[in-house]
DNA sequence: GTTCTTATTGAGAGTGTTGTCAATAGTGAC
DNA sequence: GTCACTATTGACAACACTCTCAATAAGAAC
């Protein structure tokens, strides 16, 4: 960090100037470490604190280099939004191949998709882009969730009839998923106002999962 | 342009001018057309859409009468915050009331907590709080929750022990409202990517509900 | 060394938002 | 009628954010 001051060339005009040392990256690196400044503002202080003025200020550099190496202040935010919703989806991808094989149980996908939907303040984005209508970023989602009812359906028995199936089947996904958001966006608070511990609802998801899918010995109201 | 003497404000100066007609409400009348037109901004474009000149024109006013009324930009915030609360509060409220007289069903309460949720957008204004670190307006959920669960604690057949009975009704409270809140704000968008009806989530965390509150007859995860 | 590419920067314009301030105009009280 | 109160307004200042532009500098290629 520390480099010799070299002949400061100041246009010749003010000759005692310091020249204000640039560091010189990558364009990955650059922009990696852009992302990853925007990350944690969006974690600590919301959406509206993703700025050009702040990830430059928070990384020391101008913010007309954000705007070299995203376009402008918008691709930013999109370059941000598809990184989240990737490393989620990938996540969960990880997931359904492990139930598929036959490797995972019910319960340890709940914790995975309610781990996802945690980790790196994903579910807040989904939020956040829910909230803003940029919910064309959600289509992944949409892409493995629709991919975790097809290894879902597989691995279920067929007693019922595949309508019957499928029908469990994506309810049980809307469930853990949107139940997976909610926790990761309000679940702290409420859990501190009730005084729970940080796993409740998700074990509680984890333990019901299998009655949802399971044929119902009862009907327990069809309408 | 160039007055050299003082001119006198241009006022009724121009005989041929309508003066703009001024409508003179009362300021109850005032900000309760302010909050409704914020609401109505927040549930079309989104938090960031609640500016005083986006209310203001939407209104036909001057912002700087939002001004007059709220004091601040934030305060109009807080303000449309904490009416919105407070009508999720108060739904809840009359819910559990019906709940503890006997005179609802655990089904009903779960349609009318995904409801008061849902309506007037208070899920996407809970969501946008938590986002915003605005999460002292959340108290009063707080409140009814426990509330809830106190007389869902009444309801309940005291097999088990106070000590379980409180943790099936907190687990289960945690679990409709997070699960309520994920529904508002995403369900949307997640139904039709899989294509199924408005209903599909209350309707099993209806069904499930029950078996949450009935004491377990197998002991689950026990850590 | 020289040259070229480009990451980086500062200055500045343009826009949007919040807020201040004095002036104006309804409305009721007198 | 006159007066007081205040809801309402326009003009303006201050600030933040985005983005353009020309200039600079770091490193690679030669």
């Amino acid at each position: 960090m520390t480099q010799p001051k070299k002949a400061p060339r100041p246009t010749g005009k003010n000759p005692a100037k310091s020249p204000v040392p640039r560091v010189r990256r990558t364009p990955e690196e650059a922009r990696t470490l852009a992302l990853t400044s925007a990350r944690r503002l969006l974690l600590a202080e919301g959406p509206d604190a993703i700025t050009l003025q702040a990830v430059a200020g928070d990384l020391g550099m101008s913010h007309t280099n954000l705007i070299h190496h995203f376009g402008s202040a918008s691709g930013l935010q999109s370059e941000l939004m598809r990184q989240m919703v990737s490393e989620l989806t990938t996540t969960i991808e990880s997931a359904v191949m492990r139930l598929r094989a036959g490797k995972a149980e019910l319960k340890d996908f709940v914790d995975i998709v309610f781990d996802a939907f945690d980790r790196g303040g994903a579910g807040r984005l989904a939020a956040w882009m829910a909230l803003t209508g940029e919910s064309m970023h959600l289509a992944p989602i949409g892409e493995v969730v629709r991919d975790y009812i097809d290894s879902v359906e597989r691995a279920t028995d067929d007693e019922g009839g595949a309508a019957a199936i499928h029908e469990r089947v994506t309810s049980a996904t809307l469930f853990v998923t949107v139940a997976a958001l909610g926790d990761a966006i309000i679940g702290n608070e409420l859990r501190k106002m009730v005084g729970r511990e940080r796993e409740t609802v998700r074990k509680l998801m984890g333990t019901l999962l299998p009655a949802v899918l399971a044929p119902q010995p009862k009907g327990g109201g069809h309408s």
